[in-house]
RNA sequence: GUGGUUGUAGCUCAGUUGGUUAGAGCGCCUGAUUGUGGUUCAGGAGGUCGUGGGUUCGAGACCCAUCUUCCACCCCA
């Protein structure tokens, strides 16, 4: 049998997995910062929790897992049978549904508002590209319980500390889906908002006539085009385009208060300047009711990074009630591609072992081995090499595994002192036994 | 899910209009040399050419299918 990873998925190795644990304490210091509280739930979901919360696309790319057993068995119609027939689980699309079926299920035990985050992997059927995966690793905070609008301040000011401290420079895009409707409403296109929005999401990469014949295959007629044709022109200046939106939606109340509800935002969050208001954002996951955020690296084309916004009926779903809550997600896998693209990864970050013991003689490995419990007893990562065997092999292996030194002694020739040697320079000094631990311990500070 | 693309030693790739035992560099292993590794030298292992069919006297090269890769849609982190 070939050995070959699944269509999708990666393993990382010693210097991957360092970056990445390295950006991920960035991201939790961030959360815990914010005050959040670390939530983890399973991998997988029963498939009702999941399914219809993603719309129909989002249907498709669940993962599904075959119920136990003779899983054909409860198939009414064998040669058109249900999806819910024969799978019962699904592995989970993102963290905020989880998070909400969560927050439903304990809500006589959580006092709201209720912060968390949440930093695991999520699964989607979709087909690989470059940052697109199947397996990948999501960062989210959630906080639901409360409409306040400082909330959504706070969830700006959260994704600017956190790639402030990161390193990474972003544009976060902002939009409201009430100045949606509030479009669609004042166009006569209320019923049709998805579409509009669906066609009008993708301007900045098929342009303002792109959007038009994409609304026009979707039988839009020429007067309706032209009402929606200033929602093509919204860009960057974030008080104009509310001074311009506040007198065209002055015909709607949904509109009017989507403004407002981004105008409160925008003036109090610490750093406008990342900000962009862009009316075109509109984001396919169909339960974001209010502010809408995308996070886009600048200087990269690799799609966005991040991504949230404000859900007013998530838990009603699972039979909790008026319950809103705010939320934004960070994409580790294409954030960590960023900083790799950009060359902004410190290259200190390797966690590896700070010493290997070199064996040249069977006589002495007791008491080689009796210097590696020591050093290790006090917090220095050492590496015993099993076997003695030449020293070229031994060296070439200390090097590879990242180890800063080496130690070499031999009880015969060497008495009470011990030879260390640094891999990097291939200096070496002489230690007396009693003072090594001292010398790993200075190292180490 | 739709359309296209890629696949030759561990890695990066050569391989001429289909024609004998499929090559290189790097890496790996062994030995020598270097005052106990990083240099240099010599030798060696390793590929049913993604997989399965087909065309042909003959296929790594052509055809079909399938898997994988990357890209564009779709959608998204």
């Amino acid at each position: 049998m070939k050995p070959q990873s699944s269509k999708g998925t990666r393993d990382f190795d010693l210097i991957q997995v360092s970056r990445r644990n390295y950006v991920i304490e960035l991201l939790r210091k961030a959360f815990q910062t914010f005050s959040f509280n670390p939530l983890e739930t399973p991998s997988f979901e029963n498939i009702e929790t999941l399914m219809g919360k993603y719309g129909d696309e989002g249907d498709r790319l669940i993962f599904k897992i075959l119920r136990s057993g003779d899983f054909m068995k409860s198939v009414v119609d064998r040669s058109n049978p249900d999806i819910k027939e024969i799978a019962d689980k699904g592995l989970r699309y993102d963290l905020t549904v989880p998070f909400a079926r969560y927050v439903s299920q304990n809500s006589g035990k959580l006092s709201f508002p209720y912060k968390r985050y949440q930093i695991q992997p999520v699964w989607r059927a979709d087909r690989p590209q470059k940052g697109r995966y199947r397996e990948f690793l999501q960062c989210d905070a959630d906080v639901v319980g409360s409409n306040s609008l400082w909330q959504e301040v706070e969830m700006i000011d959260l994704y600017s500390f956190a790639f402030k401290s990161i390193g990474l420079p972003v544009v976060i895009n902002v939009n409201n889906r009430k100045i949606l409707s509030g479009i669609a409403e004042v166009c006569g296109i209320a019923n049709r908002l998805m579409e509009f929005t669906v066609a009008l999401d993708k301007i900045d990469k098929i342009g303002e006539d792109g959007v038009i014949s994409e609304l026009i295959k979707k039988d839009f007629s020429i007067e309706e085009i032209d009402k929606l044709k200033p929602s093509f022109r919204l860009h960057s200046n974030v008080d104009e385009s509310i001074y311009f939106l506040k007198d065209w939606l002055k015909g709607s109340s949904e509109g009017i208060q989507g403004i407002e509800e981004l105008e409160f935002v925008v003036k109090r969050v610490q750093n406008p300047s990342i900000l962009k208001l862009n009316v075109s954002l509109a984001r396919g996951l169909n339960y974001y009711t209010g502010c809408i955020f995308e996070v886009n690296a600048l200087n990269v084309d690799i799609g966005s990074i991040g991504g949230g916004g404000r859900y007013d009926n998530l838990t009603a779903m699972f039979g909790l009630e008026n319950i809103s809550g705010v939320g934004i997600s960070f994409g580790l896998d294409r954030i960590m591609l960023c900083l790799e693209d950009l060359n902004l990864l410190p290259d200190n970050i390797i966690q590896s072992c700070d010493v290997v013991i070199i064996r040249t003689d069977e006589n002495s490995s007791d008491d080689n081995y009796k210097i590696a419990q020591e050093l290790r007893e006090n917090g220095i990562s050492v590496d015993y090499y099993p076997d003695v065997v030449k020293l070229k092999k031994q060296f070439d292996y200390a090097e590879k595994c990242g180890a800063t030194h080496v130690i070499i002694f031999n009880k015969e020739i060497d008495q009470d002192r011990i030879k260390v040697k640094k891999l990097a320079s291939g200096d070496h000094i002489w230690i007396d036994k009693k003072e090594l631990l001292f010398y790993f311990l200075e190292l180490k500070k």
